[in-house]
RNA sequence: CGGGGUGUGGCGCAGUCCGGUAGCGCACCUGGUUUGGGACCAGGGGGUCGAAGGUUCGAAUCCUUUCGCCCCGACCA
């Protein structure tokens, strides 16, 4: 491409908008632009980008056996009535009607879709196992899109569903699944790290994220480093310590006038904020339940949701709280609770002379005992792993890092395909109902991701394998003469079969340089006076720096070494 | 949705408190001189200040309403 003819709307300043810096190159580097909140355009570099990343997906996919399918975007209401989910899928589905009042929904997912289709297609095991792909655009109607493509309201996915028989199957379908993305992410440049996750509104039992580190993601992920344990906060575990602790006493009424939050009884009582027994109202499934865990830890809503086997869990509102504490928001406590149903944390058992709110507007207890003041009935992990905790699987102490969920895959089981009465024959004769998993890729965020980590400060740094060119060609030339001989050089490179951007603006070197650097295609040649004066043209290799002279002869051979090496 | 911030040529910003009819840098156009790390000179085009309403002789500036966008929290690839 010739870049006088070309969209590459580079700018010098950062976009006030952007924060982060994959989303800040994006935007300067001219690859997309933004519509609107969650909503950008891929302009023609970014486009090539993106193509790059789908087709190192779609290879890794089709050598896996799953097939390339693609599905209507637009799905009706009967499909996810079936399953359960348009009830359960909640605004964050956009749902349109057409001209006769038929309701249907912008795709956020389609495993309803493809279980459809599977269902019409297979009827005996030996259609089975079958894995089932897209790359498409998905829609959802995010509460804050962010961070440019790495949230946004419309962005393109690769998802596969597999179908098998049986659990061996599936399980087999699983560790293709695993190998293939570890694969993808590898060709991308990507570093990620495979996590245990939280299979979610997605239900299903195993499921794994791949996560790539990065200070803006959004996730915490807590890492054993010595036995190699690795979750999600939202599934992460601990060991639990069993010892015992605080002071048995009795229990005593105390007047806190105004004092609710832990930090603040804390300072009231001066003590640590283990000792108190922090005691807050979801409502599960539209039933409230009270969450106790001590006042040093946070509630991990997860935990409590699957123990809770609900579908959805919320903080309680004032007024909810209110009635099931008879008392105002801050006081309430496990003691002489009329709660309908309490859980607690694991750790709970094992505190003496605990503070909690006495369900009484401004007043606390203080010396309260498990056992003697209140019962446990109902007992969980409740709470959220932190940096320090001990591994689950080895007791060492683990670590945190944030990173950003590229992929996830898991395994549904029945979820779906009971649901919507999928059934073969086995060889037996009999209907049986296959497993299903299904594997995602945001195709979109992947792209954002490889820029959170190829870029330094003049920009970005592609591997070669995702870069929307192979060769910047800058072109400093004066006269025709010499602008004629630099035409030649690129239609070499085309003629050899690269992909070459060819800087013939008229322009400083210096403007052309910046963006040569700012849009980062791994190899620079710079046509100019060595050219002209020894025949040599300059080579120079973006991420490192590196810069060498070639003869014309050896300069494809060369590029392609170049391209090799920094995949 | 709650909390915080912001909206002025394509981009980045000043002006707003103390109303007087819009400015700077970059980008763009023309001519000329330049050409290996964001050149220089001269000339030039482009905005009614997010939107609506109000106060006033007069509003980017004051008041009311409203919308967009960004950041922090609950959702997810």
């Amino acid at each position: 491409m010739r870049l006088s003819q070309y969209i590459l709307p580079t700018q010098k300043e950062d976009p006030s908008d952007a924060q982060v810096s994959s989303h800040r190159l994006m935007i300067r580097a001219g690859l997309i632009r933004k519509e609107a909140a969650g909503m950008y355009a891929y302009l023609p570099a970014g486009l090539r980008a993106l193509r790059k990343i789908s087709a190192i997906v779609k290879d890794e996919m089709d050598k896996a056996g799953a097939m390339e399918c693609l599905m209507p975007e637009l799905t009706t209401a009967d499909l996810w009535k079936e399953s359960g989910r348009w009830d359960s899928m909640g605004p964050e589905m956009f749902r349109i009607r057409d001209r006769n009042s038929m309701e249907y929904a912008l795709g956020p997912t389609h495993e309803e879709a493809f279980t459809a289709l599977v269902r019409s297609v297979v009827s005996s095991y030996k259609d089975l196992p079958v894995n089932v792909y897209q790359i498409n655009t998905k829609f959802r109607d995010e509460i804050r899109p962010r961070f440019g493509v790495i949230r946004s309201k419309e962005f393109i996915m690769k998802d596969a569903y597999s179908f098998d028989i049986d659990q061996g199957g599936l399980d087999e379908s699983y560790q293709k699944m695993a190998a293939a993305y570890r694969a993808i992410f590898d060709r991308c440049g990507l570093e990620t790290i495979p996590v245990q996750a939280d299979s979610g509104t997605m239900g299903g039992s195993a499921s794994e994220e791949f996560m790539v580190a990065s200070e803006v993601g959004e996730e915490t992920l807590l890492l054993c480093e010595k036995c190699g344990y690795r979750a999600n906060q939202e599934k992460a575990e601990f060991k639990r310590s069993s010892s015992e602790f605080g002071e048995k006493s009795a229990l005593t009424e105390v007047n806190t006038p105004a004092i609710k939050t832990i930090d603040d009884l804390a300072e009231f009582f001066s003590c640590d904020g283990k000792l108190f027994l922090k005691t807050i109202v979801f409502v599960a499934d539209g039933e409230p339940v009270v969450a106790v865990v001590t006042g040093d830890r946070d509630i991990n809503e997860a935990k409590l949701k699957n123990y809770l086997q609900a579908t959805d869990i919320e903080q309680a509102d004032d007024e909810t709280v209110v009635a099931v504490t008879k008392s105002s928001v801050g006081f309430a406590g496990p003691v002489r609770s009329e709660a309908p149903r309490i859980i607690f944390d694991s750790a709970v058992a094992n505190i003496h002379g605990a503070i909690t709110g006495a369900n009484k507007t401004d007043y606390h207890f203080t010396g309260v005992e498990p056992g003697r003041d209140f019962v446990i009935e109902e007992e969980a992990d409740l709470v959220e792993a932190v940096e320090g905790d001990l591994c689950p699987d080895c007791g060492e102490p683990m670590i945190t890092r944030k990173g950003i969920e590229v992929g996830h895959i898991f395994k549904l089981g029945k979820k779906y395909t009971e649901s919507m009465k999928v059934s073969v024959l086995d060889n037996n004769g009999k209907a049986v109902v296959p497993l299903m998993g299904c594997y995602g890729i945001g195709v979109t965020r992947t792209l954002a991701a490889v820029i959170e980590q190829h870029h330094d400060d003049s920009g970005l740094t592609w591997p070669a394998s995702v870069a929307p060119f192979d060769v910047h060609l800058v072109g400093i030339g004066k006269g025709d003469e010499e602008k004629a001989a630099i035409d030649e050089v690129y239609n070499s490179l085309i003629s050899e079969g690269l992909d070459v951007l060819y800087d013939d603006r008229k322009l400083s070197p210096g403007v052309k340089f910046a963006d040569a650097d700012l849009l980062g295609v791994p190899v620079r040649i710079t046509c100019g006076k060595s050219y002209f004066a020894d025949g040599e043209l300059e080579i120079k290799i973006r991420k490192t720096g590196e810069q060498s002279a070639v003869k014309p002869d050896n300069l494809s051979k060369k590029i392609r070494e170049i391209l090799a090496d920094h995949n």
